[in-house]
DNA sequence: CGAGCGATTGAAAAGACTCAACCACCGTGG
DNA sequence: CCACGGTGGTTGAGTCTTTTCAATCGCTCG
C-alpha cells in the first residue's frame, strides 16, 4: 500500500525507475538528484501543472497515476495520455521556453519526486546516455501522437474505445482500470453518455466486466478484433 | 521559378537556411555538411520515405512542400503535417531507432537535400546549439499534436475546416493553397465530399474562393471567428 | 476527340451528441 | 440510525452532423 507521507525516496531504492528514462543515471548522476529533488504525497484528483502555467521542473513518478490533458474551449478535457509509475511528466516543457501547453493531475494517490529545472537541464547537458534517452522518448511521443491523431480522425468511437482498453488495461496491469466514466469519455474523444452505452454493449458481449467503477478486460483478444488492429 | 535539375546548392547560400534547424550552424559544420550532403530534384508526388522503411538519413526542404501523413487500416490517409522550405523531415526516426511511423511525399515539384544518418548524428553530438534546436522542436511539435488531437476529438468538421485553411494559408505564405481535395480532406480529417460541401458554405459565405483547385483565403478574421479560437 | 481522374452533387443512412430525467451510491449531519 | 444532498453513473428520445454510395460533371492529357 502506499504510504501517505512526503518522505524522501531514494534514487537508488526507487523500483520504479527501472523502467525509467533515468535508468541509465550512473551513481554519481543519481546522487545529484537524491539531493536536490523533493518528494511529495499527492492525494487523488491535484494538479501537478496546469496549462499555460511555467514550468519549473519536472515529475518523476514514483508510484501513481497521472493525466495528461488539455482543455477545449468548453472547458472539456482531452486526456493525451495515462502516466504511471516510473514515468516522467513534464520535461516537454523544459525544452520549448514555453508555458505548459498541457496540464497534469493524479488520478488517484501518488508519490511523486520534483526536479529542478535547472538540475534536470545540468543533467541531460552532462548526461549523454540521459540525453540520447530524451531525444528517442521524445521521438516515441511523436510516433504515438500521429498514431492517436489518425485513430481519432478515422476510427468510430466503438473502435477508439476498444483500443483505449487495451492501452489502459496495459498501464493498470494488475490492477483493474479505474477511470471515471467522464475521463474515459475524455481519453477516447466522446461524450459521456456515449462511452456508457458502448462499454454496455462491450459487458454484453463478454469483452469486459465491470466492479462498480473499475472495469476489467476479458478479452483482450477479442478488444484487438474490435479496435481493427 | 524552381530549377528542374539536381544541382547541389551550397547550404551557404541557401536561403531556406534562415528560418531552418541547421541556421545555427557554423562555417565549418556548414561546410561538413555541404560536402556529405546529396540535393536532388523531385517531380510532384514522389516519396521521400515510406511508413515502415528504415531511416537512413534526414531531408532538409530547400524548396518545395511535403505531406507527412499516415496510413489507416482502408487505406485513408492521414496527414500529420505540410512541411515547406527551410524544414527538416525525417529527423524523428534518427533518435527512436524504429522504422518510419509516418510517410512522407512531395506535395509539388521540389529541391530537397539529403543528409545521411552518420552524419546527422555526429552534427547533433558536436553541436550543442543543433542539439537544444532538436530539443526545442521535438518539443514543439509534441505541443502541436497534443493540440492537433483536442481538435480531432472535440471540433466539430467545419471549425476544423477553418482551422486547416488558416495554418495552410500561413505555410504557403504568398501562393494560394494548392491541395488537392483528397489531401485537404485527409488534413482536416473527414470525407472529400464532406470537405467539398463545407468549402462550397465557405466560399458562399465569403471566406475564401477558388481557382480551379487552388483556394485563396479572403477573411481570415472570420475563420478565426468560425475555428473557435 | 475520348479516356480518365478529380471534383461535385444528391439522397439516404448511420453514428454520435444533446438534453432531460432518473438511479445508485456515499458520506454527512441531525 | 436514518434522512438528506450531492456526485457520478445510466437510460431514453430526438436531432443533427457526417458518412456512404451512386451518379454526374468537367478538366487535362494523350
Amino acid at each position: 500500500m502506499l504510504e501517505k507521507s512526503h518522505k524522501h525516496i531514494t534514487c537508488k531504492n526507487c523500483l520504479s525507475r527501472k523502467d525509467s528514462l533515468l535508468c541509465s543515471m550512473t551513481g554519481e548522476d543519481l546522487e545529484k538528484v537524491d539531493s536536490s529533488k523533493s518528494c511529495s504525497y499527492f492525494k487523488k484528483g491535484q494538479p501537478l501543472f496546469i496549462e499555460g502555467g511555467l514550468p519549473r521542473g519536472v515529475f518523476c513518478i514514483n508510484e501513481g497515476k497521472v493525466k495528461v490533458y488539455s482543455r477545449g474551449e468548453e472547458g472539456k478535457e482531452q486526456i493525451i495520455h495515462v502516466a504511471t509509475s516510473g514515468e516522467i511528466v513534464g520535461f516537454r516543457a523544459m525544452f520549448s521556453g514555453e508555458p505548459y501547453s498541457v496540464a497534469a493531475n493524479t488520478l488517484e494517490e501518488s508519490n511523486i519526486c520534483f526536479i529542478s529545472k535547472d538540475d534536470f537541464l545540468d543533467l541531460v547537458d552532462t548526461n549523454p546516455n540521459l540525453r540520447n534517452g530524451i531525444l528517442r522518448e521524445l521521438s516515441k511521443e511523436l510516433a504515438d501522437r500521429a498514431s492517436f491523431i489518425k485513430n481519432m480522425a478515422q476510427k468510430s468511437v466503438r473502435e477508439r474505445l476498444a483500443a483505449a482498453l487495451l492501452i489502459l488495461d496495459d498501464i493498470y496491469g494488475e490492477d483493474f482500470i479505474n477511470l471515471s466514466r467522464e475521463d474515459l469519455a475524455n481519453f477516447v474523444g466522446t461524450a459521456t453518455e456515449t462511452l456508457i452505452r458502448l462499454l454496455k454493449d462491450f459487458k454484453d458481449d463478454g469483452f469486459v466486466t465491470t466492479h462498480v467503477r473499475k472495469i476489467e478486460v476479458l478479452d483482450k483478444e477479442g478488444l484487438i478484433r474490435l479496435a481493427g488492429v
